[in-house]
Order: C-alpha cells, then sequence, then structure tokens
RNA sequence: GGGCCGGUAGCUCAGUUCGGCAGAGCGUCUGGCUUUUAACCAGACGGUCGCGCGUUCAAAUCGCGUCCGGCCCGCCA
C-alpha cells in the first residue's frame, strides 16, 4: 500500500502528505473549492466519510459491440474524482468493472475491430454469435478471432481507449472475481439472507415472488445462464437448476432442459444485487453511473447494500447522457462515435475537458461545431493562466486544468481551430509554419516543441474539415478549375501574375492586389474571390497575397495566368 | 398514472447549493488595422431565464402548478 511503487515522485514525505490533507481541510471549509468543480465537491463528500486508503472509485459496463464515446463517462468522471483526492494527497485506486458475466442478450448491429474501427455485422461470424445468445460474454468466442472471448475483445477497445486519453484505470472482469471466489461469501451470504433480498427488491420490482432466488447458474451442459434454481444448499454452497427459456424483450432464448448442480462460483448474481456486492467486495467509495440508473438500480442497490449486506453503498453521482449531433447515441441507429474517431478530430485535452464539464447537464456533441468545443477549451486553458477576464471560468479552470492537460506549460501554441484547418489546404510542413508565422501565432521565441505540438492540431482539424466538408475543407486545387471571368479581372489577373513573376514577396503581392484591383476598377473582394476560385476552387481562403508569396512562384504565374 | 434530471441570447454554456442590477465566448452588424478572406482591435445589436401563480423590500435562484425533452417505475444492464 505505501511501498511507493505506484508513487510518481517517489520520496514524498509523510510531512507533505499531512498539508495536502490541510490543505484539502481548508478548501472544503470555505467551500470555493467544490462549487468551481463538481469533482471537487464529490471529493469532499468521500472525504467526509474519513474512507480507508486506497479510495475506491469504480466504473463498469456490460460488454456490447461497441465502445462508444458514452461509456466512456464511466471512466472519466471517476478520473477526475481521483484526480482531486490524489491531489489532496490520497491514495486512489480507479476500477473499472466489465460485467462479462452477463449473457448476450440480443445481437449488436455493429462491432469495433480491435483498432476500434466499426464494422457491421455482417463482416464477422454472426452465426456464431447467434448460437451463443444467453451465454456469458467471457464464454462466447471473439468475432475477430483475437482476443480470448467477446468480453476479453471490449475490455481491451475500452482499456486501450483509456491508455489513448492517459487514464490509469485497472480493468476487472465479472467472471474472474467470480471464479477466483471472490463473490463467493457475498453469494452465499445473499442465498442466506434470501427472505430479506426478496423483501428489500420486491419493494423495487413488484415480479419479484416467493420463489424468486436471487442466483443464477451457469447451466453445464449448455452454457447460458438459467433462472430457474430449484433448490439451495447452503452448507455444500452448491444449487440444483434446471435450464428453462429466457426471456428477453419480445423474444425467448430457449434453455436445454438440462437439470444440474452448480456450485457458488458457477453462476451470477442479479443485477440488482450484483451491484452491491462489488460496492462490497472491492470497497467501492465512489462509483458515477448514468441516468438510467438514478431511479432504479441506485435506490434499490443503495438498499441492499444497507440492509442485505450490511455495508454502506459509496457515494453516487449521476451523469446526463450526452447526445451525438442532436440524436440520442444509439448503435443500432448507427449514431454513436468512439473515442479513436474522436481523437482524429480533437488532441485528447480537449476530449479530457469535454468530460470536465457539468455532468448534470445533458451536453451535445456537436461534430459540426467542434470548432466552438475547441475554441471553449482554448479559452479555458487562457484562463488557468489568468488571461481571461471571466471569474466564473477562471474559477473552473483553475480547479479543473491541472487534470485536463497532462503537464501545464504556460508558452504552449494554440492555433484556433479554424485557422489550423485552414492551414491543412497544405501538406508542406514549412509552408504551415510560415503562415501561422505571417498570421502572429509563432514567433522568433517560439521553442520547437511548441511549434510541434500547435502542428499536431492542424492534421486533426483538416481531418474534420474533410469529414464535414464544410467551409474550411480548403484544398490547393492541382488542375485548373474551370472559371469564367469578366475581361477586366483577367487583366488584374495577368498583371498580377507579372508581378509575382518579377519575384516580389508575400507581404508585397497582398499590397498589389488592392493596387491591381483598384487599376483595373474591380472591387477589391471580387478580385480576391477570383484568386480563391484559381487556388481553392471556392470563393473564401486564407490571406490570399502572403499565401502566394509561399507557393512555387512557377506554379502561381501559370494559374494566374489560367494556364494550368 | 407515479417519480428523477434538464430547459438561461442565433449557437455553446456560466450563474441556481446559500434570493441582491441578466452574464461570457462564439456568431451577427458597424467601424478600425494603407488591406472585404482566417485572425486581430474598438463598439453595437441580441433575453417572457419554457409558461403561470405564490412567498419576499427583492426571484433565473425558494414553493405550488403546468408545458417540452430525456430517463426510471416489466425483464435486463
Amino acid at each position: 500500500m505505501s511501498d511507493g511503487s505506484d508513487d510518481a515522485d517517489g520520496g514524498e514525505s509523510d510531512v507533505e502528505q499531512m498539508s495536502a490533507h490541510e490543505a484539502a481541510a481548508v478548501d472544503g471549509a470555505d467551500g470555493a473549492d467544490a462549487r468551481d468543480f463538481w469533482a471537487a465537491a464529490v471529493a469532499d463528500e468521500i472525504e467526509a466519510r474519513n474512507p480507508d486508503e486506497p479510495i475506491v472509485i469504480k466504473g463498469g459496463v456490460s460488454p456490447s459491440g461497441v465502445a462508444h464515446l458514452g461509456n466512456f463517462n464511466e471512466i472519466m468522471r471517476g478520473y477526475f474524482v481521483a484526480a482531486v483526492l490524489r491531489e489532496r494527497g490520497y491514495e486512489v485506486r480507479q476500477v473499472f468493472t466489465s460485467d462479462d458475466r452477463d449473457p448476450l442478450r440480443k445481437l449488436p448491429r455493429k462491432l469495433a475491430d480491435v483498432d476500434g474501427d466499426i464494422v457491421g455485422l455482417g463482416d464477422v461470424d454472426a452465426g456464431a454469435l447467434g448460437r451463443n445468445l444467453g451465454t456469458p460474454y467471457t464464454d462466447i468466442p471473439d468475432p475477430f478471432g483475437e482476443s480470448e472471448s467477446y468480453a476479453a475483445h471490449f475490455a481491451a477497445l475500452l482499456k486501450a481507449d483509456a491508455d489513448r486519453l492517459d487514464v490509469p484505470v485497472e480493468m476487472l472482469s465479472n467472471t474472474e472475481l467470480y471464479e477466483d471466489g471472490t463473490f463467493e461469501d457475498v453469494v452465499a451470504h445473499v442465498l442466506e439472507h434470501a427472505d430479506e433480498a426478496r423483501e428489500v427488491l420486491s419493494a423495487y420490482q413488484s415480479k419479484v415472488d416467493e420463489d424468486y432466488v436471487p442466483f443464477n447458474p451457469i447451466c453445464g451442459e449448455c452454457g447460458k445462464i438459467t433462472e430457474t434454481v430449484t433448490e439451495v444448499d447452503l452448507d455444500a454452497r452448491t444449487v440444483e437448476y434446471v435450464c428453462t427459456d429466457m426471456t428477453v424483450g419480445d423474444e425467448t432464448i430457449e434453455g436445454c432442459g438440462h437439470e444440474g448442480t452448480a456450485t457458488l462460483r458457477e453462476g451470477k448474481l442479479p443485477w440488482r444485487f450484483e451491484w452491491p456486492a462489488q460496492w462490497q467486495v472491492l470497497g467501492v467509495d465512489f462509483e458515477p453511473f448514468g441516468k438510467d440508473h438514478a431511479e432504479g438500480s441506485w435506490p434499490s442497490g443503495e438498499d441492499i447494500a444497507r440492509n442485505v449486506l450490511e455495508i454502506e453503498p459509496p457515494v453516487p453521482m449521476v451523469y446526463e447522457w450526452f447526445t451525438l449531433n442532436g440524436e440520442a447515441l444509439s448503435s443500432s441507429q448507427g449514431n454513436i462515435v468512439t473515442v479513436v474517431e474522436m481523437l482524429d478530430l480533437l488532441e485528447p485535452e480537449v476530449l479530457r475537458y469535454f468530460f470536465a464539464l457539468n455532468p448534470r447537464k445533458a451536453r451535445d456533441l456537436d461534430i459540426s461545431r467542434l470548432d466552438q468545443l475547441v475554441d471553449d477549451f482554448d479559452r479555458f486553458e487562457r484562463a488557468y493562466f489568468g488571461d481571461v477576464d471571466d471569474e466564473s471560468v477562471t474559477a473552473f479552470a483553475e480547479r479543473a486544468y491541472p487534470f485536463v492537460v497532462d503537464e501545464i506549460r504556460e508558452d504552449r501554441v494554440r492555433l484556433p481551430y479554424t485557422f489550423a484547418a485552414v492551414l491543412g489546404m497544405t501538406d508542406d510542413r514549412d509552408l504551415r509554419i510560415e503562415m501561422a508565422r505571417n498570421e502572429g501565432y509563432i514567433d522568433d521565441d517560439t521553442p520547437e516543441w511548441a511549434i510541434e505540438e500547435a502542428l499536431e492540431r492542424v492534421d486533426r482539424a483538416r481531418a474534420w474539415a474533410v469529414r464535414e466538408d464544410n467551409a474550411y475543407n480548403y484544398r490547393i486545387q492541382d488542375a485548373l478549375p474551370e472559371v469564367d471571368f469578366d475581361e477586366n479581372v483577367e487583366a488584374a489577373l495577368d498583371e498580377l501574375a507579372d508581378f509575382v513573376a518579377a519575384g516580389n514577396d508575400g507581404e508585397a503581392i497582398q499590397g498589389e492586389m488592392y493596387e491591381t484591383a483598384r487599376r483595373n476598377d474591380i472591387e477589391v473582394g471580387d478580385f480576391f474571390e477570383a484568386g480563391y476560385l484559381l487556388f481553392f476552387d471556392q470563393p473564401q481562403g486564407p490571406r490570399l497575397g502572403e499565401f502566394l508569396g509561399e507557393l512555387d512562384t512557377e506554379f502561381v504565374v501559370a494559374r494566374l495566368r489560367r494556364d494550368g
């Protein structure tokens, strides 16, 4: 526990630990800390319970076809609370349970392959999945034939995403917790107190009757989860069962009729008991969950924890679901987005920022307006460094920013996202830098690492512009676009071509464009538009003169003369 | 039918815990930078805080009612 092996900065002294705790106490006393960042308020609540260390923060989902961004609430919301507690000097263990002893109940329409790319059911062995309806995810082969099981495949995806966002989380398999006996005593306890269990649960679920047994064995014959327990032998720690049909929605998963005996490790608790059982065996102090649990599983779980398991439930936190492009996340409708996809478009810290925002608000992730999210992040970052005159943003940034970035470095350069997208018009690195320099984002004092990081945004913003095919999807046209100009515009273009051919630099070209337009009696705007059409096949573009100054002179001259 | 959460400027959101002048960024418009693009600078426009009633000297904030959206109250997670 205190061997320091996972302690990043090693020799932290007890004195410093003390002061961290004291500082936290001061923060808690005036309340400023908690008001400004939800994770700090949650941390206060956990702290108030004087938890044993390590403090355990849990999340978890049942494996499904795709690990989408919504699932990531289970990891990111806990991460921020863990980070605040660590800052206060506590040892924190963040775990994520893959609830993988759950049976596959229906076929997913979409799956994510090992790289996180989404594929349809038709691209995998769907028959093998269909035959395994009702079987625990850990006993179903990986449809991609790579991992040990369907469950392992799914867990690996989530773990890979957590790594991409640099969140240290320990993945736990529910099945393993059953098989290695971690759950066994709780299962025995629940079966021993089956009357109380039934009584408590029946307040939440009307279907619970006298025959209800809170344990579902796995059929020794067909391997499916069964629901019919006929006898419980507490001394032998076994149950007798019949493998009967299971109803899922309006579908029926057929049982094989086998009658057998199962140990308490060969089955699972129903979810309503399994969740509190996890709290007990893992010693969970905090758990965020989606609003779907808020009025169902949570109240019953809390009750079961106190009155059946006789433990104190963790500090809860409900998070709102977010929508994608205004629509509910839905894998069957195909309205999903993954961490991998998002990281093609955003830097990891921007995505982390998204999850640092108030969990109580339903939030829409509008891909077409990602520039707005990135602008918000940039402002949030500047606020941390005291450059924003807005108390509430600054207070939030002061608390949350250190947990959003991997490293606090004040002299970072952030190109505005739309400008970064515009720079994506060229793949020429030097040209990108030159244009950023022209606009004042980079100067001679900018360190090389900052330039490097700034340019990382260009590829992402470019990917966004292409994906959305929006106004920032500029690309230098290799071939002459179809154009049709007035005579005086053509004359002006020829004059400008001569000016460029004479070897003038970008700044001069920019100035000359105005002169040329005036000389030929055309609106400056029309002349610029002509230039944009020639080079981008679009009526808008970057600051043109300086841009042309960066390109190959022969190419520019030929294009201005409409020669290719 | 019962319950929970949300609804604040065109957009994205602070502010609601604990009542004290309705806020920010973006967008838009106007002007500026010898310069109509990305950006930058100055300014302006923009509000029935979903709606109604109540409490109060004072309500986005508290209470009651109501509308809209999501979720839960079967199974499952």
